[in-house]
DNA sequence: GATTATCCTATTAAATCTATGGGGTAATTA
DNA sequence: TAATTACCCCATAGATTTAATAGGATAATC
């Protein structure tokens, strides 16, 4: 399941790309616009600004905004950063590998197989859309 | 995340389908075989047995064995059983749908759209992929 | 220097997952 | 029919994760 951490940090990504200009917005108004409690957003904005895709702006006019294009910004590195692996185990992950304890060999496991293939899908549908792709 | 309920169900389905002729095996063996908590497996194989993928017997000899052919039993029903929805957000589940409260509209919901093309591609793995696949 | 709004840490509340314990029931075997 | 075997079922505890809240510090603007 999709953590409220993804689902909002997406939904606020989509708020900030939408806007005309690249003027800031404060947290209090992408909460309120998205029905999002404003301490969680802010959190979540934070950890945003802090892997490269937000910038921000203390004081009044303040707020957060886009530092890329949504063109460049791919789902891969944003699902990663919000939700963590893409794998649902961590044996078949590329970014969090992680030896199963008890599974002695991953080349005959049953559910690795299956695994490596549902990553395999969901990496092709998060490669292939940016957050632009989003909002068209 | 794959929950162990469903990784531990797929390693023991995977384990009676292994099995030459259909004769039940202890839930014991299984747990010892595969490494799993006996008694986290014992309820694990009740759940499949109660939804119709194995059959149990009692007394000395007894055992849980599969009841259908492995090719009969597709990934997507076996998933659905063991760890709920297929989805990652309710509100593009097909068997468990649900609407999001915080959303006004599904159709412009950027996490919607994205989340629809994830459930699709994850379907499209668990469809062509049944227990006989796994094993050979 | 007052106001605005982000920044940061800590904590709590809730939910879910994983595992365990103990006894009950049915089938088999002798 | 008595003993053994192995599934059946309920209840609960422990662990982990997620979601949300609280409170104050810091920096920029007017």
């Amino acid at each position: 399941m999709l953590s409220k951490k993804t689902k909002y940090g997406l939904k606020a990504l989509t708020f900030l790309a939408l806007q005309k200009d690249r003027e800031p917005v404060q947290i209090a108004e992408i909460a309120k616009q998205e029905n999002i409690s404003q301490k969680f957003l802010e959190s979540i904005l934070l950890s945003l600004r802090k892997t490269g895709f937000l910038g921000s702006k203390k004081g009044k006019g303040g707020g957060y905004y886009l530092i890329k294009d949504p063109e460049e910004i791919q789902m891969t590195s944003v699902i990663r950063v919000l939700e963590g692996p893409i794998a649902l185990v961590p044996c078949v992950s590329l970014n969090f590998y992680e030896k199963c304890d008890d599974c002695p060999d991953e080349r005959v496991c049953s559910v690795h197989k299956l695994m490596l293939q549902v990553r395999d899908s969901a990496l092709e549908v998060y490669r292939s859309n940016t957050l632009a792709d989003l909002i068209s």
